[in-house]
RNA sequence: GCGGCGGUCGUCUAGCCUGGACUAGGACGCCGGCCCUCCAAGCCGGAGAUCCCGGGUUCAAAUCCCGGCCGCCGCACCA
């Protein structure tokens, strides 16, 4: 490694270090349980950290909820039965495979013991099949040189038992989507049988991570903020037509698979329309979502060039996925890091809750027009039965035939030219024959998914790494003002004891009122000096700060200071509320949708 | 989970190698007071440390040894 490239790695680190002591010592966040030693994996947020949160979890919910017309919230349980996570697959493939060893206890991860001592890749295997390889190589624990108990599988799903005395088993969600895949077919009611329709979910999520590390970027308990998506998959070209132009126009940077396959990992330029108009993405609406994700990201202050979508090779997929890109923030320390996964469900999940539920999880898909359609029929004829059979079993008879529907009943006549019926053959004489013209208005579907979904801390993370700058050796984050953890900050220029200091003490706390009252987030402060004061609120990020001095006095008039450039305007009390407004939400109405 | 490195007031750090004079020192921050016309001013006073936890060695452990926890880095993992 050459000196150049250590100092630069040098300096990296540092960001990162900074950003995590900035964190600790003004209260944004820090690890939990400490006075207990600590817990990998878990994070406290203070109040400065919860505003930043929160600002970031609504501006989420303004871009992929409240501006959609199709996309509602709903909250379901973190703690799911277990028969879900049957469903879902995650009992079955969110495993790793291990090995006990029955005399000392250790425990191995067998997929690797298998490959470091016999060189056989077993990745994917049953664990009868691991079991079967330790056999045959007779493979003894490298600790002890004990015998290993049959291989079993350590789930990364968080247990827990649902009711106390005789509970039975549950898990923690490791993500949103069952919960709405549930609920799909209600929901669906509720909105008037209508696709494209998508459910939204922000909160929590556990995953049992074998070994979280890297402060906020891997944790064992996070927020996902994540939609469902479902369409039907033969209108997706027809709706998909109304995409708007600013989101067609969006321009993505994105590594597909086939490219890095190649080995290129320098995205291509391309936007939303190119996306589904040259069948990169396997769904419109994947490409949809990307470049909605693409317009919420930006407007965290996270610029352009640093944001590419990663497609994910076949077998770096989810076992539900049949396509999936990552959407990567690029972080001084860890590089390129996942803030988004965006994939393809399919029909995968309402499939497998239908079959393991028993219930109905399509959508009627309904024709433009009925298609009409004849078929042939055969209905019983009660006549020819009772003359065949006579009384005795004549009911039992009929009672089984009425549960074929007609159009069976021809089948089975054309193929055995008889039907068997309560152990008895019935001939063609026994039917009438007939064809008959039916209306078809629709059918069943299962409609496809896609999913966007975000890890806020993630997020938050890398917001910070953005706004983090230095001004005089101090720090000033230059957050986004609509993600600010307060809006304003209002001081009196001195707070001394004089009568005229107290006039502006009071003039500060009645703006601090005012402003509270219409909506802001608003910090009073009169402690120290002026200057000190500016660091402070520059530090956690408040992009503005009106200060009452000697001149309010005169002409009721205060300043505002900005906090990227420290220029200040004066501004007329009452004026203020409205130019703070127009202030904070510049920014945000530029990248919504024009 | 494996390997390497680390853990001292809120933060950064001195002390550790070479055990004892350490009542664990300093700086910043914090709290109180004085002062007060715009970008971390000054002066005075004060609080604040389970030396990560547990065990061991020793007359004596922040310091040496063992185990654990946590963090960082690399490997693996990240459905």
């Amino acid at each position: 490694m050459s000196l150049k490239v250590g100092l630069i790695i040098l300096a990296q680190s540092d960001l990162h270090d900074k950003i995590i002591d900035l964190a600790k010592r003004r209260g944004i966040f820090w690890p939990s349980f400490e006075i207990y030693g600590g817990v990998a994996g878990f994070y406290d947020f203070g109040p400065v950290g919860v505003f930043i949160k929160r600002s970031i979890i609504d501006l989420w919910l303004k871009f992929f909820v409240y501006s959609q017309e199709n996309v509602i919230e709903i909250e379901t349980p973190i703690i799911n039965p277990r028969v879900v996570f049957k469903a879902s697959g995650h009992e079955e493939h969110f495993t790793d495979p291990v090995v006990e060893c029955s005399s000392c206890g250790k425990v191995f991860r067998a997929d690797h013991l298998v490959k470091e001592f016999t060189g056989i890749d077993v990745e994917g295997r049953s664990l009868r099949e691991i079991d079967e390889v330790i056999r045959k190589y007779d493979l003894k624990c490298p600790e002890c040189g004990g015998i290993f108990k049959p291989a079993s599988s350590a789930l990364l799903l968080f247990a827990t038992e649902i009711g106390p005395y005789k509970g039975s088993p549950g898990y923690l969600r490791p993500e949103h989507a069952q919960g709405m895949f549930i609920n799909f077919a209600k929901i669906l009611r509720v909105v008037g049988e209508k696709l494209p329709l998508g459910l939204a979910q922000v909160g929590k999520v556990a995953r049992n991570e074998i070994s979280p590390r890297q402060a906020l970027l891997r944790l064992r308990e996070f927020t996902i903020m994540e939609v469902e998506f479902f369409f039907d998959p033969e209108r997706e070209s027809a709706e998909s037509k109304n995409i708007s132009e600013s989101v067609m126009n969006e321009k993505l940077r994105v590594v597909t698979a086939d490219m890095r396959m190649k080995g290129i990992e320098e995205p291509i330029e391309i936007t939303v329309k190119e996306l589904i108009e040259n069948r990169v993405v396997k769904s419109a609406w994947l490409a949809y979502w990307m470049g909605i994700g693409n317009l919420f990201v930006k407007s965290l202050g996270i610029p352009a060039g640093k944001i590419r979508f990663f497609e994910k090779l076949p077998h770096e997929r989810a076992h539900y996925s049949a396509q999936t890109f990552d959407q990567e923030v690029y972080t001084s320390r860890y590089g390129w890091i996942e803030v988004a996964g965006y994939a393809y469900r399919t029909t995968y999940d309402l499939e497998r809750h239908a079959e393991f539920s028993k219930a109905d999880l399509t959508y009627y898909r309904k024709y433009e027009a009925p298609i009409i359609k004849t078929i042939e029929v055969a209905y019983p004829n009660p006549q020819e039965i009772l003359k065949l059979l006579g009384a005795s079993k004549y009911s039992e008879v009929m009672r089984e035939l009425s549960q074929h529907n007609p159009e069976e009943l021809f089948r089975e006549l054309l193929v055995n030219n008889s039907v068997v019926a309560a152990g008895i053959s019935l001939p063609r004489e026994c039917f009438i024959i007939k064809k008959e013209e039916v209306k078809i208005h629709g059918e069943k579907i299962y409609p496809h998914v896609v999913e966007p979904s975000f890890g806020v801390e993630r997020l938050f993370y890398v917001v910070l790494e953005y706004a983090y700058s230095e001004r005089d050796g101090k720090v000033v984050l230059k957050l986004p003002p609509h993600i600010a953890p307060y809006h304003v900050a209002v001081f009196p220029l001195v707070a001394g004891k004089k009568p005229e200091h107290q006039r502006m003490i009071d003039i500060a706390k009645s703006i601090y009122r005012d402003l509270v009252k219409r909506g802001f987030r608003v910090l009073y402060d009169e402690e120290g000096s002026i200057g000190k004061r500016y660091a402070r609120v520059d530090e956690i990020g408040v992009p503005y700060a009106v200060t009452v001095d000697y001149q309010t006095l005169e002409d009721n008039t205060v300043t505002v200071r900005d906090r990227d450039t420290t220029q200040q305007i004066r501004i007329d009390i009452n004026k203020l509320p409205e130019y703070l407004n127009t202030l904070i939400l510049r920014e945000l109405n530029l990248n919504m949708f024009q």
